[in-house]
DNA sequence: CGTGGGGTTGATATAGTTCAAACTCTGTGG
DNA sequence: CCACAGAGTTTGAACTATATCAACCCCACG
């Protein structure tokens, strides 16, 4: 089961910081450290635990009945999961780093605790909504747009939540079938858009994981998935720039 | 703007009954009727209002940089809108069908009263929940599978959230470019897709938006992506049954 | 040094997009 | 009341992006 360790991935730690969780409801926490390949819970589970990724990184995934799986969400330092609405859980969440540190919140202790704190309350609702915007962005992405466009913004995005500052390294933290897996596509079909994006000077590989991004202009050129207000705001001339192949629609 | 009525979409009023929100939260809501066409909200808008659909139709979406559109989601009686966590909106909400009935209730209201009542805390919770989950279902389709079991898991969807028992006559609310900018495919592939499904006795049109559904068999044959543990509590012979030209992965 | 998982690259097949045209239905105006 | 108009829908034909199949490379590890 357990690969050989690529280069530790470089995730920063988010200890208390990003999270913004109420001190009465982190007492409740127990700290757990986890090995690659391991899974915090698997569909089907009793779902009476929340969990919140301290450091490393991890995947949510649905498994189908032909034997695909789906990459729901990457879990990332910070990120806060497990919430379910039933009783069991639908999804698995699956260590992808080892030493992933994580924080577990028993469910039902924290819905007590919420119906007392309302900060505790905010806190989860806020946590929540985050979660349904992220996945209505990941839907877009999923839905429209090309193999270049879903790898572009899933390396813009990882840059986003990977890096500490603005830095333009990236350690992925995944293999090339997870991200498979996430973008759905092809496995062959994420490497050649890699290698195709490498011929454009757009990045540099280190290693297969590891890369730097030279020019973020040619990525965020592809993704012409952004939302229009927020595109709009960036003014100028950000019409898809002509890669040379390029074949945006006629804007309606 | 307004097209013209097609055969008053018969779905189900949906006025305390399911939607279970408390009665302290229902006192703050305004009642609106809305014409197809109107918008909600838009992108951009400032987000000081939830929303929930207690008659009609509406579909709630994201319009990209390039003209496209995905929707994200069709509102039906029930459901609850217009969370989101900055303060403004970042997809837009549009009537379907004339007539159409919502209440409206203030955000910041909303959310004070949340502080107090843990039940109305409890309830924006559990929908939130609920939302990340359907979302999470609606990832895995527009994901993997092809159109045959996009439009498949789409009807069977549609007809879930509809019928008022388990009828299986299905009056669809929406277009066929608005199912195509649902399930990301072209509308050219929706209908030839539906196409195929008469053709293999699965269903049968009344008219474009009126069908009878006469085989679930058929359509969930296709939807492979089911989750694991639900495929595997029915049991029995599973296997997406041979349709002719079936090709399911080998099982891992 | 061999083994095996991951990754890349190549050749081929195909599902779905795109372009184009015809058809259906409903509402409108002469 | 019928003809016209136009959106919505369906069907056809050609094209293409991506999946699929297959080979190969690379590197860590035993």
């Amino acid at each position: 089961m357990a690969m050989r360790m690529h280069s530790a991935a470089a995730v920063r730690n988010v200890d208390e910081s990003s999270a913004s969780l109420p001190e009465s409801l982190e007492v409740l926490a127990t700290r757990t450290e986890l090995a690659e390949g391991q899974s915090v819970y698997r569909a089907g589970d009793v779902a009476d635990t929340w969990y919140r990724l301290v450091s490393g990184a991890a995947f949510e995934c649905i498994q189908m009945a032909d034997g695909r799986r789906q990459i729901v969400d990457f879990l990332l330092p910070g990120d806060l999961f497990g919430f379910c609405s039933h009783a069991r859980h639908e999804s698995s969440v699956e260590i992808l780093v080892d030493g992933t540190v994580l924080k577990e919140y028993p469910r039902y202790q924290a819905e007590d605790l919420a119906t007392i704190d309302a900060d505790v309350a905010r806190a989860l609702r806020q946590q929540a909504f985050k979660a349904i915007e992220r996945l209505q962005s990941r839907m877009v992405l999923l839905g429209r747009t090309n193999a270049l466009e879903k790898v572009s913004a899933f390396l813009l995005e990882m840059s986003e939540r990977t890096s500490v500052g603005a830095s333009d390294d990236l350690v992925l933290p995944m293999s090339r079938y997870d991200v498979a897996d996430y973008l759905a596509i092809a496995v062959e079909t994420v490497s050649r858009t890699l290698t195709t994006l490498k011929a454009r000077g757009a990045i540099v590989l280190a290693n297969s994981r590891h890369m730097r991004i030279m020019d973020r202009r040619v990525l965020e050129g592809w993704v012409a998935s952004r939302k229009v207000h927020l595109a709009a705001a960036e003014a100028g001339q950000q019409r898809p720039m002509d890669l040379g192949f390029g074949r945006a629609r006629p804007i309606a």
